[in-house]
RNA sequence: GCGCCAGUAGCUCAAUUGGAUAGAGCAUCAGACUUCGGAUCUGAGGGCUAGGGGUUCGACUCCUCUCUGGCGCACCA
């Protein structure tokens, strides 16, 4: 059910109705609850256009407007703001349907259209750490979205496992031999190791230079080397993906060296399309108002990220046939895509149809707003950072009853790993993140917790009452009828989050939503023995939608509920 | 130097993209427990939306200048 369409429906049908074909903006939600549940604010700019009184023209437009179930009450306010209030019959009927649908209500979108969703991406060379979180946190959410709301969406992990420190790590490797195995355990230790190697060793720079030509031109040895320890490296990636509940896995992987053989293909075919210059001894590309070029190709030959990310975006339209790409990357790369989304659409390789967008996120500070590093200053590995949340959830559940060992692991990791992406997600992603541990795993406040609470507060009501709820909703007083409001927007709210990529407006919506029952809770009890059995029924409806709702809404944010905490 | 982004309560964040009196949480203070799970709920105080100017019926939002902070600016990804 999307109220806002509906609505807007209804508006139209009287501006044409009255003659009227000027384009008007659309119903929003009332600023204030007194003012109603919805107003229509067209009527201001239309009466200027026309040359009318604008709270007449409101007038004209409320006496146009079509018979409805949907509203109950339409008042002209202020300059001319035209007041709705839906109706109470109409929104308990409504929830009643979405209620008894395993969608809740929520549609899939009319034009269904196949999107590629670009993140996580990390560097084959190196452990996670903390700079790859919000990617992956924030590109897996949107996938689950999109996906949910009926597109085709595939999951592109564009893991950077090419370049020159590739020749170190394998002549590393094949040096320590057998007892490869260990070392690998820790990516960053081997890193370091191997750089120290070349750097104090000239024989083994040397060589490692050596492999790096090697591995261009093809050799078996050497592609050996590299494919075991890209192996490797992405093993550790699966147990951080697996660890963080998301959904990547190798069929995702489209790692950055599958396009290497198109890259001279790219060169060539921006040549004949007359777009490559010649500066500085390098191959590039100008773009018009701008100063500096998109280098294609290096002086001495070699490819930049920016040629492989053509070559991404041509595979990706024209193979994968995706009509939105959408590039999950922190801010400060806004300038790089900028240059090579508009290179692509120069060459054709993206059309006006296809939508390229640059999901951008600000960085992650630490509590004093400087970026996140360890107490040496190093960067913290996104493994012992998940460790971490998982520790500190179990000293944060308080224990209610006797549960296991396992019990409180498992507790503890739902609840940990969920405050984590939680607070993420329910900031804004263009700003800068503040990495607080105490806010994060707070118990009040917008948490992933208080979520969790709420569901499982609910559930625990339904288990205790344990039969089938066959009742009919009713929205006994003016907080049920917020509830009902609230819990029937959930379609419009999915659909501008994956509109505008805003993951946030998901969890503030949840978050109004917990509020507003753990309102209802205090003051309408369910299974006491004075309520009527007609509105225990309703009652239950209502608090079993406000759970379905959230474990829903939960899940396609990848954070999982508890039955209990 | 050029460019991009940001600046909202003491702190962390919202504000439906131009709508009415800028909202929450934390913290502070004051209340509600014979718990359908108090990990909750009720209330109070706290703001010149960094600053100036402009656009208009109406500005946190758009334009412009200034200040502050962050980040990018040719052969790393």
């Amino acid at each position: 059910m999307q109220i806002k369409q509906e609505l807007d429906a209804l508006f139209q049908e009287a501006l044409t109705e009255m003659g009227i074909d000027e384009p008007v903006s659309s119903v929003v939600e009332a600023g204030k609850p007194e003012f109603g549940d919805y107003q229509f604010n067209g009527a201001m700019a239309l009466a200027k256009k026309l040359g009318k009184n604008p709270r007449q023209i409101a007038q004209e437009i409320v006496d146009h407007l079509p018979e409805t179930p949907m509203l109950s009450e339409t008042s002209i306010a202020g300059p001319g703001f035209v007041n709705l209030r839906l109706d109470g019959n109409w929104l308990a009927a409504e929830l009643q349907k979405s209620g008894g649908d395993e969608r809740l209500g929520v549609g899939r979108v009319e034009d269904p259209i196949r999107v590629v969703v670009d993140y996580s991406s990390p560097n084959m060379a190196k452990e996670m750490h903390v700079g790859h979180l919000r990617s992956t946190i924030i590109g897996d959410s949107l996938a689950n979205l999109l996906s949910f709301l009926g597109n085709d969406v595939i999951r592109q992990n564009h893991i950077g496992d090419w370049g020159t420190q590739f020749g170190m790590l394998i002549a590393y490797l094949e040096e320590l031999g057998e007892g490869a195995e260990g070392n690998l355990k820790d990516l960053e230790e081997f890193y370091k190791a191997a750089k120290r190697r070349f750097d104090e060793d000239e024989a083994f720079a040397n060589k490692s230079r050596e492999y790096v030509v090697k591995l261009q031109g093809g050799d078996v040895r050497c592609l050996e080397l590299w494919e075991d320890f890209i192996d490797k490296s992405l093993g550790h990636c699966e147990e951080v993906y697996s660890k963080l509940h998301v959904g990547l896995t190798r069929e995702h992987v489209k790692a950055e060296s599958s396009y290497n053989e198109e890259l001279a293909q790219i060169v060539e075919d921006l040549k004949e399309k007359g777009l490559l210059q010649e500066s500085r001894g390098a191959r590039v590309v100008f773009i018009e108002g701008d100063e500096n070029p998109l280098i294609i190709q290096k002086s001495d030959g070699g490819y930049l990220y920016a040629t492989t990310d053509l070559a991404a975006i041509r595979f990706r339209v024209h193979t994968l046939g995706a009509k939105r790409i959408a590039y999950v990357v922190d801010a400060r790369q806004a300038g790089h895509f900028q240059q090579v989304f508009a290179v692509a659409r120069k060459a054709g390789y993206a059309p006006e149809d296809v939508k390229l967008e640059h999901v951008s996120f600000g960085m992650m500070l630490d509590k004093s707003g400087r970026p996140f590093k360890t107490r040496d200053g190093g960067t913290v590995k996104l493994i012992q950072l998940l460790d971490e949340a998982v520790e500190r959830a179990k000293g944060a559940i308080t224990q209610r009853d006797a549960y296991s060992e396992e019990e409180i692991e498992k507790i503890a990791e739902i609840v940990g790993i969920g405050a984590v992406k939680y607070s993420d997600l329910s900031i804004n992603r263009e700003s800068n993140y503040i990495f607080d541990w105490d806010r994060m795993l707070s118990l009040e406040g917008n948490t992933s917790l208080y979520q969790q609470y709420a569901y499982a507060r609910i559930r625990s009501i339904l288990r205790k009452y344990g039969k089938e709820i066959e009742g009919t909703l009713r929205l006994e007083d003016e907080l049920q009828r917020r509830m009902g409001l609230k819990l029937l927007q959930l379609e419009d709210v999915l659909r501008s989050a994956a509109r505008d990529a805003m993951p946030h407006y998901i969890t503030s919506y949840l978050y109004d939503l917990a509020t507003i029952f753990m309102k209802f809770y205090e003051t309408h009890p369910i299974l006491r023995d004075d309520v009527p059995e007609e509105l225990r029924q309703s009652r239950l409806l209502l608090a079993k939608q406000t759970a379905d709702t959230l474990r829903m809404a939960l899940e396609i944010l990848g954070i999982q509920v508890l039955e209990r905490l």
